[in-house]
Parts: C-alpha cells; structure tokens; sequence
DNA sequence: AAGACGGGGAC
DNA sequence: GTCCCAGTCTT
C-alpha cells in the first residue's frame, strides 16, 4: 500500500480546491445544499453523464420540488419524467425512498450514513455524496471518476472492478477526503475525472495533481484504468404489433420488476429459433389476450441496442379479426387513442417506433 | 462473486 | 457501425 504523508494529502487537497474554485463546472445541482435535490442528482448521474442529466434534472426537479411531493405522486408520473433515462430500477427506488423518507424521517433526508443506506438506490458512494454535498460530513465517495482518478494517481493496474482492488480504493478514497470543506473537495475530484482525468486522453499537463501522479510520472496514464475485455452481445429479433381497434391502439405494461419495469409499449414477441415473426406474433398476442390477429404489412424496423443485447424490433400493422372480443380484461393492457401515448411512460425503442411508424390519425 | 440493468455520445 | 461510460440490487 501507498504510503501517503499529512502534508502530502493536504497539498493535494488544497491544490484540488483551488483548481476547481477557478476551473469546476457550473452545474445545476450544484447551487444547492438541499439534500434532496442532491440526492436526485446523484442518482441521475449514477449511469448516465452529466450532459444528458441536466434537462431531466431541471424536469423532475420543477414536477417534484420536494420529498413529500415525490412521496404523494403516483409511480407512473416519475416514470413518464424519466422515461428516456434509462435504468429505470432507479426511479422505482427514489420514488419508494421518498415515501420512505416520509414515513420514516417525518420527509427530512438523513444525513447519517447508517440511515441513508437503508433507503433503496443508495449505496456506500451515493451516500457519501449526500453526506458531503449536503450536509459537509467527511464521507468519502467512490464513482467512476474517482475510481479512475485514484487507479491513475497510485499506478494501479488492476481491473477496479475486482474486490480487493476496489476495498483499497475504498481506502484511498477516505485518506485523501478531508474533514473540513468537503463540499468542495468531493465536486473537485469528481470534476477532474469529469474534465481532466478523462477516460481517454487524459489532459495531464494542466493537472493540479500532476506532481502527485504515479501514472503521469511514468507515463502509465493511457493504460489506466485498465478495462475487461468484454463480451461480444448477441442480437434478437422481435416482431412488434400495431394492433389497432377503432381509432385505438393496443398497448400493454411490463412488469415493475426487470428490464424497463413499469413502461408501456406495443406487444412485441421474440422470434423462436426457425419460426416466423409472423408467428412469433400471432402466438404471442393469442396466448396473452386470445386475440386472433392478421399480421399485415411490415411498415419498417427498429433497431436498439441495451448493454448486454441488442434488438430489431420489426413493426407490423395489424388486422383485428371481427370475432375477436377486445376487453382485454387485465390493467396491463389497454387500449388508447394514440394522442393519449404522450400520458404513458415508454422506453426509447417504442419512442422510435411511435415517432417513426405509428400513423396517428 | 457475478450478472442484470438503458441510453446516448464520441469517433 | 464500434467503443465507451457506472452504482446498486439480486442471485
């Protein structure tokens, strides 16, 4: 292990201040102390960067200004605000943390690290954000900008994802937070993993940690982080139904746990191993609902891709046969007029089809 | 310990 | 197109 002096980690400390008192980003959780909005933040910048953040941000903070405002709407409105986010398990989890909040805190956040891990969504890193952005406790953080910074700054060549190597970055991450000020040293150093410490060309030579950095010393700092080396992903088609009834529209909810829990979109169905999307469509909208389709014209193809996998979705306008009895009889399925797909949280492949192949009349 | 979980930006 | 990002929860 790194042996660091007092005075060599006040320096650093001190230096990464001043650094970002001239040069951090104005962002815009960051004129605020209220637990809340930082906590919103943080959970928004959990999987996603800063620039997509912001304007979903600045939404759910104008529809949700507060814990108990969070707490009293239904979980449908959060997901329509986030929908396009992505990760969605993390919306679920804010909004049934705020209605924690409530029950449990009388709606003031905590600003223990024992209490802020019992909310769901927060973890050891998120909870040391709130901790010292909020309330300048001396908690450390650990995201993905620290984790590169730190990898960075003691030369360490090993995947931070393994256990061993992120408990030592644990370590490193709590040395180097300091006791007082530790609002503005913990939005410095994720500020030089945003802007200096970059991923890929990390700009080293205007560095406030330069001097203090093994991996710039030894010119280490494109090999680090290192990164496992990832699978190729496998690729699915799915036949999608626009099923339509009378002006209307059909559209069914997926479950609130696993993959894009709890948005609406139109009834796709994976194609089976040497079957027909044809097929694969009319069985899936038969064992469903007993609903007897015609698969009509193919109108186009989607194409999305997630982390593990990516899809086609091929878009079939289909023909509702007059026998069919269209009350679904299960909240999960509905029909809509499509003007009325606005109210309804969807993901991004079924935004694409929606803006690209759904002809609303 | 390992896998699941989305979407978008850079190139 | 390909590669990249990343913390928490579940199993």
């Amino acid at each position: 292990m790194t042996r660091l002096r007092p005075h060599e980690i006040e320096g650093m400390q001190q230096r990464l201040i001043r650094w970002y008192q001239k040069h951090g980003r104005d962002l815009p959780w960051r004129d605020t102390r209220n637990p809340y909005r930082i906590w919103v933040s943080e959970i928004m910048l959990q999987q996603t960067q800063v620039e997509t953040v912001i304007a979903y941000y600045e939404r759910f903070v104008a529809a949700f200004p507060s814990v108990q405002a969070l707490a009293r709407e239904p979980l449908q409105k959060v997901l329509l605000i986030w929908q396009g986010l992505g990760y969605y398990a993390r919306a679920r989890n804010l909004h049934r943390g705020a209605r924690l909040v409530v029950s449990r805190w009388d709606g003031r956040v905590p600003d223990t690290q024992k209490e802020l891990l019992q909310i769901p969504g927060i973890g050891r890193s998120t909870a040391g954000a709130i901790l010292s952005l909020a309330y300048d406790r001396p908690a450390p953080i650990l995201d993905g900008n620290v984790k590169r910074v730190l990898c960075r700054l003691f030369a360490i060549r090993r995947d931070p994802a393994k256990p061993d190597v992120l408990k030592r970055l644990w370590a490193l991450s709590e040395v180097l937070t300091p006791g007082t000020d530790v609002h503005t040293y913990t939005q410095a150093v994720m500020d030089l993993g945003a802007t200096i410490c970059t991923p890929i060309d990390p700009r080293c030579t205007v560095c406030p940690l330069r001097n203090n950095c093994q991996a710039c010393r030894r010119s280490l700092q494109h090999l680090i982080p290192v990164r496992a080396r990832k699978e190729p992903t496998p690729h699915h088609e799915y036949a999608l139904g626009i099923v339509r009834h009378r002006g209307r529209v059909l559209i069914r909810q997926r479950p609130e746990e696993g993959l894009l829990g709890g948005l609406w979109g139109f009834p796709n169905y994976r194609r089976r191993p040497k079957g027909t999307l044809a097929d694969a469509l009319h069985q899936g909208l038969h064992n469903d609902l007993g609903l007897a389709v015609e698969s009509g014209e193919k109108t186009g193809t989607v194409r999305h891709a997630y982390t593990h996998f990516k899809i086609t979705l091929h878009v079939f306008e289909c023909l509702l046969l007059p026998e069919n009895k269209t009350h679904t009889g299960k909240a999960d399925w509905k029909w809509i007029y499509p003007s009325r797909l606005k109210d309804y949280p969807l993901a991004a492949s079924d935004r694409k089809v929606m803006d690209r192949l759904l002809d609303r009349d």
